[in-house]
DNA sequence: CACGCTATACTTAGCCA
DNA sequence: GTGGCTAAGTATAGCGT
């Protein structure tokens, strides 16, 4: 039994563009799956928000963003709303506010969210039970993600709802006050120089100045 | 002599939040890198353009682009504004989706539900603390509300899906025991020259924890 | 094309300087 | 924070199905 063990198993190959069309397509498609893990990955162990946007040769957009791809976008172009800041300003902001009803829908709204958190995980096992049996495709319920489409929607539209609701009564603390924070609070301008774009040499082989393509970091 | 820990090299950890502050910030560096590094390698790779932004714990942004953020952001924002469109993906997306990944759009449903619900969190918690010392009013937010309604009712439609869903996928699983892969393993028409690609795919072997966030792909 | 497989290249957790 | 080290954990190139 002649086996060739030769080209079994992974083989380096050098970082620079792969010549043949179909091998690429593989690549990029594997290659941007691990990437997309990898920030997911990031985004759950360090709870930070990621977006990423790729264009594939095809020149099809794909994307990866947590929470939400548009939201990052905003926030770094308009230099850093800060949400997080303003939950916190939020809270801090504790006595305004006049939304009881709102309030009372959000803890039912709540009450919802932990039941479809528990189905959700129990879906979860269901289906790492069938992975580890078999993997056989079987046909999808096309209701259900209809539905879930539905869904995704009106959770996106609902954040932003939040998140206006949420600035809003800020505002308006904050012009009924004009004790907290004041506008001198949050007025952080400092518009981060990012001329560059400039593309830096791959230093592919070298573990450790390994600077990439264009990368820059903006300080707040 | 005493043995070395075993700490020495690499050891296997949860994908989920760290809670040393300090560890974090030394994984969040390390990781970052190797995602921007990774993020490189695809450009060259597969010649394709790519943005990536992050926000670090500090919430301080750090940004890759090839060739430039900006540009990059302006493509995808000029292609992608409708979200009609989003919806349009999805369902197209279903004509190749297998279980995994409706699993996967799931997993992201949740996700963003757990976010919905710190969010929401805080907002209830500025309610009782308004409720404890209330001193003014302000108006609500009607539209806030009509969507909050929206919502609820959704998420009972999928509370309904997804127990219907994940009772099928048993009982498929049962019943396929004797016809598996029969001919066609499921009924996915091939009718269009779907070449999308559509839905993302994680390794088959996904981590226990390892959750996709919200990725999604833009088309036209 | 998407998936699984396998050997191997690469990444990175934990420590230290 | 940055960078080096080591060894274990992952990602993935090349190939099948």
């Amino acid at each position: 039994m002649s086996k060739k063990k030769s080209s079994l198993g992974r083989q380096k190959i050098p970082i620079e563009k792969i010549p043949k069309k179909s091998h690429l397509q593989v690549t990029f498609s594997k290659r941007r799956s691990g990437l997309f893990k990898k920030a997911s990955e990031l985004c759950t162990l360090c709870g930070v928000e990621i977006a990423i946007i790729v264009f594939s040769p095809a020149d099809k957009a794909f994307s990866f963003g947590h929470p939400e791809v548009e939201s990052i976008i905003d926030r770094y172009l308009t230099r850093n709303p800060s949400p997080e800041c303003s939950t916190h300003q939020l809270v801090e902001a504790h006595r305004n506010a006049n939304v009881r009803d709102l309030n009372m829908q959000l803890t039912q709204f709540l009450n919802h969210l932990e039941i479809e958190k528990k189905r959700g995980d129990e879906l979860d096992h269901v289906r790492k039970a069938r992975q580890r049996q078999f993997w056989w495709e079987s046909p999808i319920d096309e209701l259900a993600l209809h539905e879930l489409l539905q869904l995704k929607v009106s959770i996106e539209e609902l954040k932003k709802n939040l998140g206006k609701h949420a600035s809003k009564i800020m505002m308006e603390q904050s012009n009924m006050n004009s004790t907290i924070l004041g506008a001198n609070g949050f007025g952080r301008y400092d518009a981060f120089e990012n001329k560059s774009g400039a593309v830096m040499n791959i230093g592919s082989t070298l573990p450790n100045n390994a600077y990439y393509l264009g990368f820059r970091h903006a300080y707040l």
